[in-house]
DNA sequence: AACTTGACTTCAA
DNA sequence: ATTGAAGCCAAGT
């Protein structure tokens, strides 16, 4: 049986592949995702400690805001920005416009939610 | 057991 | 638009 914790990362790692490239999303709303509400900084957490063999698109996660996480001087902040630019996305002042990049998972068209099931991605 | 620490969020000045 | 306090919660000291 896999702990909690497992659980949590899959959903997390899951649903943060799904972003689009060239698209962002919050930590908030992964953790929503997933299935864990209020685990935002959790979310966060996890993605450190994803392996990178998965290959995660972790630079499209930011702050429910717009903002880049990382501190400004930090190494990631720079890795990051560049990641985001190099996708199309461009950052102002450490911010991305989310009227234009946000990314929402819409669930309208329900007959393809069903490709969208964490629970049959892993394992 | 008590306190600190985040790649967070929300709300009120 | 900016800033700061408070809320959040699992992990680490």
């Amino acid at each position: 049986m896999s702990s909690q914790l497992e659980e949590f990362k899959n959903a997390v790692y899951y649903w943060v592949a799904q972003i689009p490239k060239g698209k962002v999303t919050s930590y908030g709303y992964i953790a929503r995702l997933a299935g864990y509400p209020r685990h935002a900084r959790h979310v966060s957490k996890a993605l450190g400690s994803a392996d990178k063999s998965l290959n995660l698109p972790w630079q499209r996660v930011i702050g429910s805001t717009g903002k880049i996480a990382f501190s400004p001087d930090s190494n990631g902040y720079a890795k990051q920005v560049a990641l985001l630019k190099k996708e199309g996305v461009t950052i102002i002042n450490g911010k991305v416009n989310l009227k234009q990049f946000a990314w929402q998972f819409v669930e309208k068209d329900k007959s393809t939610s069903k490709a969208f099931n964490p629970e049959s991605f892993f394992k």
